[in-house]
DNA sequence: TATTGTTATACTCTATAACTATA
DNA sequence: TATAGTTATAGAGTATAACAATA
């Protein structure tokens, strides 16, 4: 079973990250872009946290993404500390693409299952992707 | 869905190693010691193409476990070229305690769905795990 | 004192090419 | 010539610790 699960996710992946190629960006790179433009106004650290990325893997990817121009940094008004992310136009415009792009995908990949079926899957992974936390074996 | 099904798989994976660890094995050499286990008698090539990894980095995993003395390799009476994989005695022990302990984890793990649903939710994976080939987006 | 972003470092993983011995 | 195993190497990806600015 967690067999399956790996080599499912790693075509699942595969194939996010050939759609997402010509965008210039990766699941990574993408999932950042997508929170900056969700208009949460996210800092460094949410990013960390949502991703479950380490901060200082959160600064390379934010690199990438403001040195195309995608993202920027703001300082977070409430806390001089953080930079708040946030999307350029170019950021909005490419994500949009990008998204038309990967819901074709996900409906090449799971299309091929009925409603239903795809709620349940829904329902369990979301049911499998909860923190146990008391991974005390 | 495809967020869902990397986060899902990742706890796995890390319950998975964590349950592993205290065998002195991960995910990959548990795979290996299990194929050499199976009475399959498979060749390196044979891992390689089964576990889809580089036949390098096969050469690195059993290299791993023959050095713990789990598994061996013996000329392919059929073919001089090739090396089949076999578990030793030690290597069958470890991997049945190895196996008891991810059983009980997978149990922790999907043990919350119904029989059908953990038969649904395999039948969905098994579909997924299949390769498209035709990534042709 | 604790936290945010950053840098540096090391370690694992992965991908690739070359080499040998066989086929 | 093609294939099995091996080696070496370079690139990702990941984890960790330390640091400056701020809370």
């Amino acid at each position: 079973m967690a067999f399956l699960l790996a080599r499912a996710n790693a075509f699942s992946l595969a194939r996010a990250n050939a759609v997402l190629q010509p965008h210039g960006l990766k699941v990574r790179s993408y999932s950042v872009l997508a929170l900056a433009v969700s208009g949460v106004r996210p800092t460094q650290r949410d990013l960390s946290e949502f991703l479950r990325l380490d901060p200082s893997q959160i600064v390379a990817l934010i690199d990438g993404l403001e040195s195309c121009g995608l993202v920027s940094r703001e300082p977070d008004p409430n806390d001089r500390r953080a930079n708040v992310v946030i999307a350029t136009d170019a950021g909005r415009e490419a994500w949009a693409a990008a998204r038309e792009s990967v819901s074709l995908a996900e409906v090449g990949f799971f299309g091929a299952f009925s409603d239903q079926d795809r709620e349940r899957l829904t329902a369990m992974l979301r049911a499998l992707a909860m923190a146990p936390d008391d991974a005390s074996d």
